[in-house]
DNA sequence: CCAATGCATTGTTACCTTGG
DNA sequence: CCAAGGTAACAATGCATTGG
């Protein structure tokens, strides 16, 4: 079984990063990353060598926008619930996401379902699915760490762009010990040091949000919707919240 | 109680600084 | 001097908080 996390640019021409964690009977293991995909066929060739395979997808960015404008139903849930956490999302619709040139998370999806994947969350744990889901990482954090408040660790200012980012990666680290664990590589160990360029540090963020979607992705297919929340519907569009089971 | 502000999201654009 | 890298401001929408 593979868990793969998407963290998708809302542009080709910005770089999109993905993270595959392959199932080692009793925790997750670090595959395989990329850090610097472009187009679509890029990110689809990157997940060919899995993509055959029982495989759960967890994508950060909007795979279901039927609404040509305003918002989704699900974005206004996730800010009604997670708002005061300051991890409300931004609302999307067709035509705004259209100005960045294609609505890239509903192309890339459709290319999935059209090689068999489903949408529909994993029903029961640990089966042998193939399917791509919508995550979004900050309500999932609150969630899954407990946070009264949002890591800020995206486009801030260089000082605190590193301390957020290093508060992050530390916080990510501690999944080692939740069930199911996720072994981290040792080169994903060490904190940040040295020459870090704007690029490297945007990298850095990149790598470690598509892992934790990873790892969302592989939490909900390991526990079932124990382990998950779908806020919204196949319809209307959803987005997949962890939970800690009872 | 209502209006204004702030914050969440990403990409583009204009402008500034730094390096070679 | 030009290229490259960095930064600030803006765009659209909704919720939470704050001020009057």
């Amino acid at each position: 079984m593979w868990a793969i996390g998407v963290d998708l640019a809302w542009s080709p021409r910005n770089p999109t990063a993905a993270v595959v964690l392959r199932w080692d009977g009793d925790h997750w293991a670090m595959e395989a990353w990329a850090e610097d995909l472009g187009s679509d066929a890029e990110i689809l060739e990157f997940l060919a060598p899995y993509r055959e395979d029982p495989c759960v997808i967890g994508i950060d960015a909007p795979l279901i926008v039927p609404n040509e404008e305003g918002s989704r139903p699900c974005d206004r849930w996730i800010a009604a619930r997670f708002g005061r956490y300051h991890a409300g999302g931004y609302p999307v619709n067709r035509r705004w996401l259209r100005s960045f040139g294609g609505l890239r998370g509903e192309a890339l999806a459709r290319a999935l379902t059209t090689g068999g994947f489903t949408l529909q969350p994993p029903l029961t744990p640990r089966a042998p699915i193939r399917a791509v889901l919508e995550v979004f990482p900050h309500p999932a954090a609150i969630v899954l760490f407990g946070l009264r408040r949002i890591i800020r660790y995206k486009r801030l200012s260089r000082g605190p762009w590193v301390r957020g980012l290093r508060r992050w990666h530390r916080q990510l680290l501690a999944l080692e010990r939740f069930n199911p664990p996720l072994h981290w590589p040792e080169t994903w160990r060490s904190r940040g040091r040295g020459n870090l360029t704007r690029r490297s540090l945007k990298a850095w963020e990149d790598r470690l949000d598509a892992a934790f979607c990873a790892y969302i992705a592989g939490y909900a297919w390991f526990h079932g919707p124990a382990g998950y929340e779908q806020i919204g519907d196949l319809e209307h569009g959803y987005v997949l919240i962890p939970r800690h089971p009872v």
